[in-house]
RNA sequence: GGUCCUAUCGUCUAGCGGUCAGGACGCUGGCCUCUCACGCCGGUAACACGGGUUCGAACCCCGUUGGGACCA
């Protein structure tokens, strides 16, 4: 079997969205999982609105998402002599022809073809004329009068179209730019690109393009209309529906992998199975499990599965997408036991990187200021004795791993009496401000003896002081 | 308006003629528990409608309706 060539053609007209960014997936695991190969190629004909800025943003998207190409970027903007090329072919086999009709005539016809009830298409007036390359003239395809073509989709079955409803489309235009169905078909055609996974927006696309390589003898492709990512609302993904970038996404505490996790499984399945690394999704990734329909974006189902994926990732791998969350909020941060230790205890407390770095925030401070209301509840004269028994129990413990600590918590449990849930409170009080917080053990741990014993010093001063 | 696509819980989906229509998110009851989470157990909720084909349709065919896309 051939090699499978697939590429990704965005129009750097903006920012990577959401289902730009699943097409990409689809056409590159689809690479990845066939052993092919995956080309980038930037769709930069429309000089209006392309911009540098747009291309790097991509270029910036795909990265973040580990979406990597082994050809390319290509830019259309630099590939204009090679349509020329292709379209002199065409008109030189009698493919294509030239034709003078100006856009008046052609605004006339439609009118009159709506009038009589009739499709708004080009009549065939400079069809036979054999113009041979007058001023300001459009080339245009022949194109089948009669008959059928028909798109075998690998997602969606066969797709047949009248002939009678496609016209004489124009292949370049009065200025000497091809148009957009020329220039991808040449691309794909002299990038031997085999599979084309697209968006179902293109499928009336299509039998325009498959008329173009069977005017050229160029073998089609094999295509793939994947279904539409939709908003809340039913209609396309806009600016309305929340973040469109991926970036976005990136900078909102999402993980990579669990973004395309979300964004491969909404419109492909493999089983019941909802939680994919992204080794797992190139092992398994098929074309034949890709839906038909339409799917609706749900943040909440990402934010699940994000919350599984920072579960599932080992501290130490997980260091470098946090770093910037806590860097945001004045934190330094190295490599190293503390930090690993950090992440561990609030792995399964998190549902977004940035949550976690504000929940780690009191692991990073020199003191840590107390909710208000709990210090009412729990700073009482009664946690004070307690917290002096565990000052100095602390202070003489050699252990302070969990297990040394547990021990150390239930001697006081005997001595008082009190439930752990009694002693438990006002001690993370006094570690982290909060009365929500990772297990007290955990936190002593990862915070070390300095630290935690600096910490119930301070509580200790704190509510002496307001006790008096 | 024309063309094309599409239709299973609120959402993502499994299903590929015979299933108590399964899973996940969400919501929710409980268990676990030093708080918050995590985890575990349970509940909620769907085959758009109407005709066929068939002994038997969520599955096949035809309409209707709904949704989407493209063109102009």
């Amino acid at each position: 079997m051939d090699t499978i060539i697939t590429r990704f053609p965005p129009s750097p007209t903006g920012f990577l969205h959401v289902g730009g960014a699943r097409t990409a997936l689809f056409n590159w695991l689809y690479a990845r999982h066939m052993n092919g190969r995956f080309i980038l190629r930037i769709e930069d004909t429309d000089t209006e609105r392309s911009t540098q800025a747009s291309v790097d943003a991509i270029f910036e998207a795909l990265e973040w998402l580990g979406i990597d190409w082994d050809e390319g970027p290509y830019f259309q903007s630099k590939r204009f002599d090679i349509y020329i090329e292709y379209i002199q072919k065409l008109i030189d086999s009698g493919n294509a022809y030239y034709c003078t009709c100006s856009p008046e005539k052609l605004e006339e016809m439609r009118k009159v073809a709506m009038a009589t009830g009739k499709k708004p298409k080009y009549d065939g007036t400079c069809r036979e004329k054999g113009l041979k390359n007058p001023d300001n003239a459009v080339v245009r395809i022949k194109a089948p009068l009669i008959g059928t073509t028909v798109v075998h989709d690998v997602i969606k079955g066969d797709i047949v179209f009248q002939n009678t409803e496609l016209d004489d489309f124009v292949l370049r235009r009065s200025d000497g730019t091809p148009t957009y169905n020329l220039a991808v078909v040449i691309d794909d055609i002299t990038m031997s690109i085999n599979t084309i996974i697209r968006g179902d927006d293109h499928v009336n696309n299509t039998p325009k393009q498959i008329m173009i390589y069977n005017a050229l003898g160029a073998s089609l492709p094999s295509f793939g209309h994947v279904p539409m990512v939709l908003g809340g609302d039913r209609t396309r993904l806009s600016k309305r529906h929340g973040a469109m970038s991926v970036t976005e996404y990136r900078d909102m505490g999402y993980l990579p992998d669990a973004f395309i996790n979300y964004i491969v499984r909404l419109g492909w399945s493999y089983g019941d199975q909802e939680f994919f690394t992204r080794e797992e999704l190139i092992e398994k990734f098929s074309l034949e499990n890709i839906g038909r329909s339409a799917g609706i974006f749900d943040i909440d189902k990402l934010l699940a599965l994000n919350a599984d994926h920072i579960k599932m990732t080992q501290p130490a791998k997980m260091i470098k997408h946090l770093a910037p969350f806590l860097n945001k909020l004045g934190f330094e941060t190295q490599e190293g036991p503390f930090i690993e230790g950090v992440i561990k205890t609030l792995n399964a407390r998190s549902k977004t990187l940035k949550e976690m770095a504000e929940s780690a925030a009191f692991y990073f401070q020199d003191t840590v200021s107390y909710d208000k209301d709990a210090t009412a509840k729990f700073f009482t004269s009664d946690s004070l004795k307690l917290m002096k028994m565990l000052i100095e129990s602390l202070e003489s413990a050699q252990l302070f791993d969990e297990k040394s600590l547990e021990n150390v918590f239930m001697k006081i449990m005997e001595a008082t009496g009190l439930k752990l849930g009694k002693i438990a409170q006002p001690v993370r009080l006094a570690l982290t401000g909060k009365t929500a917080s990772p297990g007290i053990f955990e936190i002593i741990n990862v915070l070390g003896k300095e630290k935690s014993l600096d910490r119930l010093k301070q509580a200790v001063s704190f509510i002496e002081e307001k006790m008096s």
